[in-house]
DNA sequence: GTGAAAGCGCTAACAA
DNA sequence: TTGTTAGCGCTTTCAC
């Protein structure tokens, strides 16, 4: 910076302000430091930037689980959403394990994130994690929440579900059941509670894990438990695809007797054939909330944003 | 650090020496100062010791699109390593663009990374901006490469198809056809090279792109040129399963007629039924390679370092 | 509008 | 071994 401030022949004052945009300069000065600073190849230090300043630019993501497919597609849209805003993105991953998570917070926490994004693991065990994080910067819990101290943004799932039986409903499929997952995951037990509230039989739910087998299981036991069942909604993608393997290898096409429908939308259901119905997150609108009270400066009141879903109709339930 | 300091009744260094551990002192000075620095919720600022220590202790990543699910094994297996190192991971996404990778590394250099992992999008067209930011600091280029004058840790894609055409060839198999994707990126080039010096027919080659319906349309377009073929080996995952997926649309049973191999042995292979066989690329190896590349602190001359890659069998190819 | 100077928080060189 | 001090690169008072 001296060197540019020599060759321009101003202080390195004025050289901060041309280069920062944050000060009026004649244009003179201007020109003449931003000829300098091309000429000698200069780039603001964003380090020394970041100690006067008391703020690094920079926003920290610890996802639940990077190797599932939904958070990437996360991922890309907040890390998107923050280059558009200057801001730098810390990842780190919290491999579905709380403990993970809380180490994960505490590193990012001590790099001086300008704020913290999360989706946090479990509805109870995260919590503390998160809302002792939350009085230390500002806190977006992302998709999944697990504290009240901190932000939410999010998806409305018992709209999305109310929207699902609707249009199950509109094809004549009335006798619907749930494949829940943990209901430790709050999206997960969001959804399962609102089919409770507003399907039909909203008793006819079961609960295991993440995974492909418990959805095939499922598949077995739903139909063994309620024989007329024509619809399974799926607390995510992974369930529903192993639903649908499941019910082709039973011999069934889809949706035939049984529809099915996953959530979040993700490339999982595009490689079934037929392809499965999901909810889509509106994810780009929700990087923009999220990365919004991210960055503002203010410290504005915990606020909790629900965004629309919107249901991708296929095959799998309207032939 | 000087409340820190006051109430150990020490001097601001002996807190930093303490603390940083980087140098002695009595174990009396120790203790007093890592009481107080608790009692005061103190946790080193590391802006402030990245400024004076010239180093941020960040890792840069462009991976080339965190939506291929190969990349975020990729990034879990980094992110790990880095931990475990004490360096953080600053991401960004080149949504397989080189613009935007260009974008990318420009803004991970502005902030100072101590390196910078990439996997670059394009053989020849990334080629620029990995030796230009080569210039700047460390580069390890990972999976693809694009210059020879950044690092690279990869797999060694030649053996892994030798490995392939053993294992078909030992099923009887001794027809098989490759069906690539684009041959700018580097490791779909030297799976089709490998292919084409070490096959029986080594012309038997198609190239499209990196799709599900390319997987499909090729697996049409190659039983129809060489109907003897016997065995459709992959590019990557993704071709593997619009290939399979086209087989059964086709009425043949895999691995039947025609046998299938995929390559990064992503969750993709597990949803068909039956799962298709993939080279498996052994990610915490290369990891722990290129971090260690990355933290090193001296000049190293370039390394090119490849890794074995190892075939995953499953029913596609051997029922 | 511009420059001089202070200071963000840290660590290393130097002196004791 | 410990303390004093300078300085990493930046931005912002404050004085002009």
């Amino acid at each position: 910076m001296h060197d540019v401030a020599r060759l321009a022949g101003v202080s390195t004052a004025s050289v901060s302000r041309v280069l920062s945009g944050r000060r009026r300069v004649t244009e003179d000065v201007a020109e003449r430091v931003r000829d300098a600073a091309e000429h000698l190849g200069y780039e603001v230090n964003t380090v020394g930037r970041s100690l006067r300043l008391q703020s690094t630019e920079t926003v920290g993501l610890v996802v639940a689980d990077i190797t599932n497919p939904f958070f990437p597609s996360l991922t890309k849209a907040i890390e998107d959403e923050l280059a558009r805003h200057g801001l730098g993105l810390l990842l780190a991953d919290a491999a579905n394990d709380v403990a993970r998570e809380r180490d994960a917070v505490a590193r990012l926490l001590a790099r001086r994130v300008d704020a913290l994004l999360v989706t946090p693991v479990s509805r109870s065990k995260s919590r503390r994690t998160i809302a002792e994080a939350s009085e230390r910067t500002t806190v977006v819990q992302l998709d999944r929440h697990a504290s009240a101290k901190a932000h939410y943004v999010g998806m409305d799932n018992g709209r999305a579900i109310s929207d699902v039986l609707d249009h199950l409903a509109a094809h004549g499929r009335t006798r619907p059941a749930f494949i829940g997952s943990d209901p430790e995951i709050s999206t997960t037990w969001e959804r399962q509670r609102a089919f409770t509230r507003l399907a039909p039989r909203g008793d006819r739910v079961l609960v295991g894990d993440f995974s492909l087998d418990w959805g095939r299981t499922a598949t077995v036991e739903a139909l063994r438990r309620w024989p007329a069942t024509d619809a399974l909604v799926c607390a995510d993608d992974l369930i529903a695809v192993g639903v649908a393997e499941q019910l082709r290898a039973m011999g069934h096409t889809m949706p035939g007797r049984v529809a099915v429908v996953g959530f979040d939308d993700t490339m999982l259901v595009h490689l079934q054939t037929p392809p499965v119905s999901s909810i889509r997150q509106p994810l780009a609108e929700m990087a923009a909330a999220a990365v919004e009270l991210a960055a503002g400066h203010e410290q504005v009141p915990i606020r909790r944003l629900l965004f629309p879903g919107v249901l991708q109709v296929r095959p799998s339930t309207a032939p």
